[in-house]
DNA sequence: ACCTGAACACCGTTCAAGT
DNA sequence: ACCTGAACACCGTTCAAGT
């Protein structure tokens, strides 16, 4: 089970930037944010802790590059003549990579600098949108808020994961269940609505986007 | 400059809750998520770090407490008939809060306890848009757009939270000042057109808003 | 060049002991 | 009932010393 059990035919050498800033993505994907240790990452690589400044800046640097990684994961259709089909490819990849990765987002907002496969990621986007028509100003508004309806829409998803087997109409019944009856009646026909029929976030997902793209498709024509 | 100069005729008595809640917000407010640290909260109250377990359950029991408070803040309209006036009012409302309390977002979506203030916001939330006309599901989903797309702003303005007097223009030169000059085509574009006029996030912001807010409306119509 | 092992300053939390 | 002071296990980081 230890990382040391390696055969002499693996080309168990030396650590490499790379493979340290992949570790940390397996563990941090597996455990979480919290788990993600300097000395953990190293006994997952069979290296002690120090071992990892001689490959890594710092836990920020790690940071940095973990999450560029997963930016160069998001994919950005390109030759592809309508920039609506396009952003919306995008979208759903950004959102299938971010539940890969669910502590992605929050790592990516609290962070400030950009690696390369980011800024790449921000270049093929707008350049679709400019391409499509829209001016320098309504491309970057288009992509802000786009991006603001994506990430908000993983933060929101990956802070209500739930353990394997509950479903969210437990959730919401127990959580009603603890409080005083009338005090929230809204909360309550919703989550009654839940119970019956249950609920499906990627097509809500779907359907907030199409609504998004819609209304950029209509300024884009009305400027 | 000491918590301790105070003089005998102020209510020093003891700690509550409720004061050591609102110190942590007061600290956090100043100096950032990462200076929030129960000792540094405890030399703020004048206290030793151990002693505010006596009035909080833990870290995770503070932080939960500061959101709801924050929460607590956020404008939710009723009794106002345009249920989009009112959504429009509660976002911008919550894009305020979020902006005076800037790592609240983030916390919010960190921790899965709601407390009563943001269960409370919910209800509200959501009556106002049951009682427009929205089905329960259409509601949640509304709800949920919403707050994805005013969360994800946030964290965006947030993460680009610029030092006094740096202006974002300045910020884009630097950035692609460090790169080699034809690599990002499309970022150069938008660099060089916030450079000649300055962007204003706000506006972005309303524009984005109003843009879901028509959209949901027409889904309403055609229901 | 790469890694170890020990140290440093710091963190959240606990708990006997004081008042 | 409320707070102190010291301890515990843990964290990111540094650095002489090994190979």
């Amino acid at each position: 089970m230890t990382a040391r059990a390696t055969r002499s035919g693996e080309p168990r050498d030396t650590l490499t930037r790379e493979r340290v800033l992949r570790a940390a993505i397996e563990l941090t994907d597996e455990r979480g944010i919290d788990a993600l240790t300097m000395r953990e990452l190293a006994r997952k690589l069979g290296v002690e802790g120090g071992s990892l400044y001689y490959h890594v800046a710092g836990k920020g640097d790690l940071l940095d590059g973990m999450t560029d990684l997963v930016a160069a994961e998001i994919e950005v259709p390109s030759g592809c003549s309508d920039w609506k089909e396009a952003m919306r490819r995008r979208a759903i990849s950004a959102r299938d990579v971010f539940s890969r990765h669910p502590w992605a987002s929050a790592v990516m907002d609290s962070r400030e600098h950009s690696g390369p496969a980011q800024l790449a990621y921000a270049d093929r986007v707008l350049g679709t949108l400019l391409a499509a028509g829209f001016s320098p100003r309504a491309a970057a508004n288009a992509f802000l808020i786009l991006d603001s309806y994506i990430h908000g829409f993983q933060r929101q998803q990956s802070s209500l994961a739930l353990p394997e087997g509950v479903e969210t109409f437990d959730v919401a019944e127990e959580l009603l269940a603890e409080l005083t009856p009338d005090a929230y009646p809204s909360l309550l026909t919703i989550a009654a609505d839940f119970a019956v029929n249950p609920h499906d976030e990627m097509s809500v997902f779907d359907f907030g986007l199409d609504l998004i793209l819609d209304g950029l498709q209509r300024s884009l024509e009305s400027q």
